[in-house]
DNA sequence: ACGGTATTTCTAGAAAAATAGAAATATAGA
DNA sequence: TCTATATTTCTATTTTTCTAGAAATACCGT
């Protein structure tokens, strides 16, 4: 990833209202959220919600599929770990920034 | 690490001359560099510079020791760390984003 | 084709960010 | 104290972002 496209991504995700939409997006696991339940969810106007997420969309970090009427959003792990992983390679020291490796969650 | 600060910090990195500045910082390693230097690397404005200095050293990921009559940049690894522990926990599906394990480097 | 629901695009105003020149401040040394 | 160097703060301008209402579009069922 080159350091515009990681830049570009980083404020993409640097906006609370978009953080929370990501987040929620992540929550939702692999089937998804439809804008109209993220609106509802974050109780944003449907203009300023549909203008946040296109950011997200235009840099990777999220997907859409149409399911009938409804645009059903997806976050993108592929571009977030790339996008860690950039972090992790280009903004740490060795060792620094290490404790990253604790996602054995599961 | 709440979600407005994840943002905050976020927005500060996701601006290529401040990833620029963090990275550069980084690189730098533990003595740090001082402003004028980054100012001769990024080739900005004196005043730009502090402005994007600024910000960074707001959020935390950057601090500042003064030499003498020269500042000296240091990146916040700390906070880097948490910055990304907080996205691996929360904006990550397990082992989605795993691959972020690959610091193993040195 | 029509009506309804879902979502986007258009439009516009307000707020915030980026840029940089000029002036101000801080520190060190003579 | 005066000078020089390093950096910030002040000020102003331009550009971008955020917000959301209103109008437009997309898709489905009848």
């Amino acid at each position: 990833m080159k350091l515009d496209d990681a830049a570009a991504r980083l404020e993409a995700l640097g906006n609370p209202t978009r953080l929370k939409i990501y987040r929620a997006l992540v929550r939702a696991g692999a089937e998804g959220l439809p804008v109209g339940r993220l609106q509802a969810k974050l109780d944003a106007a449907a203009s300023t919600l549909s203008h946040h997420l296109k950011s997200l969309v235009v840099v990777g970090l999220v997907t859409q599929t149409r399911e009938g009427t409804t645009l059903v959003c997806h976050a993108n792990y592929d571009i977030m770990r790339d996008l860690l992983g950039y972090m992790v390679e280009e903004c740490c020291a060795e060792g620094s920034c290490a404790p990253v490796v604790l996602p054995k969650v599961a």
